[in-house]
DNA sequence: CGACTTTTTGAGTCTAGTCAAAACATGTGG
DNA sequence: CCACATGTTTTGACTAGACTCAAAAAGTCG
């Protein structure tokens, strides 16, 4: 059986293609915008500013001021809090269409997290003053904001619980679904999971080692769960994965 | 020396207590409605309706059909989520003057946890419907509710973050500073946290079991960190306890 | 083809979980 | 006020899952 080798295929970020055209695309398709009519969101869209980085680049810091709202036009972002002990905790990664840096906009003084190009990525940006003057003449944006960060508190919620009761086994297949949902691609019977993220990621996901990780990983394999290389994972039987974080937690 | 027994004093619970008066107060100081004139604040209490529920009852369950918005006037309320292998978890316990249930009144149509009476208590409920209205009415209220919803978040990222990096004595460490913090009452140079909370809870905040807490804890008391009974601990030592928290994680 | 990074594997150790039983508290009824 | 029933906490012995350190293997890229 031929293995496939790598089926990555890295994302064009061209700046170019932060067109207008795309720009308006992707601001509509916020859950917060998505009701405005066409005129209100050029209006908007014409409140934000592009700005390329490349892989690995910070977008911001743990503890810089808060005073803008980010969104993904291409690529993909990664949100992570690092302990004093240096070890990094990702919390999240966002493909194109996601916003981030919200939740302190509302409250916070200063982010939380740091946030990280994931790929080289094209982020766009409002300032603070700006999305407050479209939340005082959209009254309904606010309360799309509200249901946004709400969802996102019960999915950390969520997370909570499984960093308590899971095994890492069960929290690693659970990343891998949750990464699948979001971010994965349809390849055949499997579904692709190609961001890039390492077993680093992984791991920094899951609050295991790498180690572990890829000890985990390759019992998958083995198992006919998954396919794995270098910074990709293609889930070939999502129903066993799920049976997995079912499965009698820790008790 | 002599060893204090039980510091306990149980709260009084008297429904009676639950007066306009009391009711004023609480809803006043939410910190959604804290900048509202008295007037408004009346008018708000109107649609309020009081319920006392006794220790161990349950307010909701995870999945109920989330319509209406909570509020703790008397007692102690925790919020927990169970997993399919029955293990507990607990995300927070709230005090009296705190809201809860909200954040599936936006956009959440189930509880994604279970509310329970953690002593006998007093609750302040309003519909949806109402709460909506309120909003509508005054949208400045939106705009708190929006960064409470954001506070809360901040507050469970970065509870993961210690789930997935910290040990079980960090952990531990950390969650007995949290409740000081928001449950704590001076005790002569210490700090008791009497809700009552057993080690049954402090396992389910800190993602242990019961024994690991026991004999964790049994180390604090040793090293004079803290002493401790049946439901209570009282932290005599602050300082030493956030280094331990700080002090080389995981790595 | 190297040089470099990422992933895998192995051996040893330690943290925290399990199971079982004893010690303690607290509240009740005699 | 004591003895008992019940629920909570502590302790002990054992086990297992996950971490550490170290080194080999496999991919990737210029």
């Amino acid at each position: 059986m031929v293995r496939l080798k790598s089926p990555v295929r890295p994302e064009w970020v061209d700046p170019a293609i932060c067109s207008t055209e795309y720009r308006l695309k992707i601001i509509g398709r916020l859950p917060f915008f998505q009701h405005l009519p066409a005129e209100a969101i050029i209006k908007i869209n014409g409140l934000f500013h592009d700005h390329d980085f490349s892989l690995d680049e910070r977008i911001y810091l743990e503890g810089d001021q808060a005073d803008r709202l980010y969104l993904v036009a291409m690529g993909k972002v990664k949100l992570v809090r690092s302990t004093s002990s240096g070890r990094e905790v990702l919390l999240d990664i966002l493909p194109g269409g996601e916003y981030f840096g919200t939740l302190t906009v509302f409250g916070g003084r200063a982010h939380t997290e740091t946030a990280i190009a994931q790929t080289d990525c094209c982020i766009l940006q409002i300032s603070s003053g700006d999305f407050e003057r479209i939340l005082a003449k959209h009254p309904d944006v606010m309360r799309k904001v509200l249901e946004a960060v709400s969802k996102r508190l019960a999915e950390s919620q969520e997370i909570v619980r499984q960093l308590s009761a899971y095994t890492a086994e069960q929290r690693i297949a659970s990343a891998l679904l949750r990464l699948a949902g979001k971010l994965g691609e349809a390849r055949g019977q499997g579904v692709l999971i190609q961001l890039p993220f390492s077993r680093q990621d992984l791991a920094a996901m899951t609050g295991a080692t790498t180690e572990t990780v890829s000890r985990i990983i390759s019992r998958f394999v083995e198992d006919g769960l998954v396919k794995s290389g270098r910074k990709w994972v293609t889930i070939m039987d999502m129903k066993r994965l799920e049976e997995l974080t079912k499965k009698g937690a820790v008790n």
